[in-house]
DNA sequence: ATGCGTATTGCGAATCGTTCGCAATTAACC
DNA sequence: GGTTAATTGCGAACGATTCGCAATACGCAT
């Protein structure tokens, strides 16, 4: 099963509080199927965190490297979820905006690629496909 | 010597007009080295065009295939350039901000190995990598 | 060249996502 | 429980982008 995250010792880690916004923003995100966006996280918060708060917690997260945020298809808007790594990229149905993770070492090769051929050190690498999901493209298939 | 676009016709083939606003957003796009905020165009633009008109003109231009627009870095604001392939890469140095382009048959990789494997076809492969520039990274090297 | 009808411009106001300032609250440590 | 600095909630501010609309300028046909 997968490790999971313990909010309390990350933040104190950091230097950080515990607080039940945190906490809660924190479940939510964790609760979550995919990607979301403040406003998302903000209503599906237990007592309601202010917007502004939850877009704090998000920030936070993020820096601690413990949330990922990303923008996605034409989104305007920032959606963040539990981390992930770079390896698993993103791929965005054009037509229904659906987004599937796909793993493999498709990302590794681009590094190592770099940095072999290169000499260049890839910190992130960011890689979304976009294209029609199956369920878009095949409409037969319920 | 690369093919240069001739804005006149491109416009036209989509049932658009050529004006001498388009033709100056244009004229930066191709001129400037690198990628340009809507700003940036508007300001280097000869006679001031104005900055909704910038938008829209880099909107139009992006919709009918000359022009490209991406995020870059932690960037707020959209960038654009004359356009280019997906396979041509962005690498953005995290540091000063630089942006270079990077070739070769990696993006062409990944297309290949979601159509064979997963049966999906990619219209759109983003890809941008950061990391410290060799400028930043190794400051010896003037 | 001239005139027409429509696409396009410029301008300011509006929108949207996100951040900020600050007083009130609260978590962490004693 | 008391102290104190970190955090919250609120509303206002912000920056990027879009919109509405009257004035203008293409493109095409005279
Ligand atoms: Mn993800
Ligand atoms: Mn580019
Ligand atoms: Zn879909
Ligand atoms: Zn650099």
């Amino acid at each position: 099963m997968k490790e999971s995250i313990d909010l309390k010792s990350q933040l104190r880690q950091h230097g950080h509080k515990l607080t039940t916004q945190r906490a809660e923003v924190w479940e939510v995100l964790k609760g979550a199927p995919g990607h979301l966006t403040a406003e998302q996280v903000a209503a599906d918060t237990a007592s309601g965190v202010n917007l502004a708060s939850v877009y704090r917690a998000l920030g936070l997260f993020t820096d601690i490297g413990i949330a990922r945020e990303s923008r996605l298809g034409n989104d305007d808007a920032a959606r963040w979820e539990v981390a992930h790594p770079d390896d698993e990229f993103h791929i965005v149905c054009r037509s229904c905006g659906r987004v599937e993770h796909h793993g493999g070492d498709l990302v590794q090769q681009i590094r190592t690629h770099l940095s072999n051929s290169h000499g260049f050190e890839a910190a992130t690498v960011e890689l979304a496909v976009s294209g029609e999901c199956s369920r878009c493209s095949d409409p037969s298939a319920a």
